[in-house]
DNA sequence: GAAAAATGAATGAATAGTCATTCAGTTTAT
DNA sequence: ATAAACTGAATGACTATTCATTCATTTTTC
């Protein structure tokens, strides 16, 4: 017989391998029944575990959840460097693709959604959250501005501002993705990109049409 | 001595007006503390009352919650149809008008947002929160996209779908309105009716140059 | 028009349930 | 054998809800 794979029931899993586990225990536990009912031991029998194992691994509830926050914002950000990586070559190339991103299933998707809205819902109380949320939006918002200047720069276009433009595209996802989660059925990310697409051609007529 | 006018600490108030003092005690509770961490008793302590009343008036907390969401459903929708009364007579000065309602200060006030937001976080989990937004999202949409018809209609505009706008115009004042939450520092009202107002002139030049 | 009776709003102490956290003991890895 | 990971029952703090009682106001009675 082969030797058998190391079964993933070992009882016993490096700290980082079980924080993680708790993580997504964690988002799964608040898609499902919202960040104020998502009790400890909830996430624990999501992640087949036993009652103690969050404080052994977080020490306290609070912690897991700004680490949870900090896990959604890093995967995030994961996957916007990963796009602006493969896309191109061009400005007007990425911009584009980092719009699709926001829509594609893997980001735009109803569990996730209301776990960032969860937290959304805090940010005025717990300001933690703020501060992940603030140091994420500004991560974004240079990126996004600053290939907002260099396609201004290169379309020479005038009375348009990079800052301006840069602001209109962030609201617009955070706004649909708020759309797709109050009103799931009416959703069509055709259409959702479709409105990102009319703004972007028309402030940019010569790079989008 | 003039007859002294009733003082306000009469110990009883109409059912109404008991009622309405607790869901505005609730709006800024929920505002300092986040829906999660408010309490009944953190409600009538706001309120300058006992205890038990809560639940002599609203049955269960529950149901407070749910007609404080309708509370702001209703006073969006009314300050909304005054605008719409007030403004006008051309349905492009209608959706500027609109447009400019969502970001000045009585509805983009960090307070009541701070509380819409605690109630979206919920959207995915609470039922009852997601048709309340449901019906209130669908009111919105129709007054607005049936605006941007109009506007089409008299500019002759091509290529430009009523829907598409009205997508896109929603979604920039959700989203602007979450940017002020998260960084009411970064926030500025011009900058960000700019970022609306650069939208328009671009779909509907023939009206908003 | 005053006193008595009735009404129902409001109180706040008591109750019952929930949940984060602790920790003594158990299992697993080295 | 020792250390580290893990368990789950016990604890104590917190909180929604209940309810017997108090009290302001209104209605009725004489």
């Amino acid at each position: 017989m082969a030797v058998a794979a190391v079964k993933s029931s070992r009882r016993t899993a490096t700290r980082e391998e079980r924080r993680q586990q708790l993580i997504l225990a964690t988002i799964k536990t608040i898609s499902k029944k919202g960040i104020g009912s998502t009790t400890l031991a909830d996430v624990a029998q999501e992640a087949g575990l036993s009652q103690g194992i969050v404080n052994l691994h977080f020490r306290a509830k609070d912690n897991l959840l700004n680490e949870t926050l900090q896990y959604l914002a890093e995967d995030y950000k994961s996957q916007f460097d990963s796009t602006l990586e493969e896309s191109g070559p061009e400005a007007a190339d990425k911009l584009l693709a980092m719009m699709e991103m926001d829509l594609k299933p893997s980001i735009c998707d109803r569990q996730k959604l209301a776990v960032w809205f969860a937290f959304w819902g805090e940010v005025k109380s717990v300001p933690t959250y703020q501060k992940i949320c603030e140091a994420y939006d500004r991560g974004y918002d240079e990126a996004i501005s600053g290939l907002c200047q260099q396609i201004i720069d290169e379309g020479g276009y005038r009375n348009v501002s990079a800052q301006v433009v840069t602001d209109a595209l962030s609201s617009m996802t955070d706004g649909l993705w708020l759309s797709y989660l109050v009103s799931p059925k009416g959703f069509d990310r055709e259409e959702a990109m479709e409105a990102v697409y009319s703004y972007l051609r028309a402030v940019f007529p010569e790079h989008y049409e």
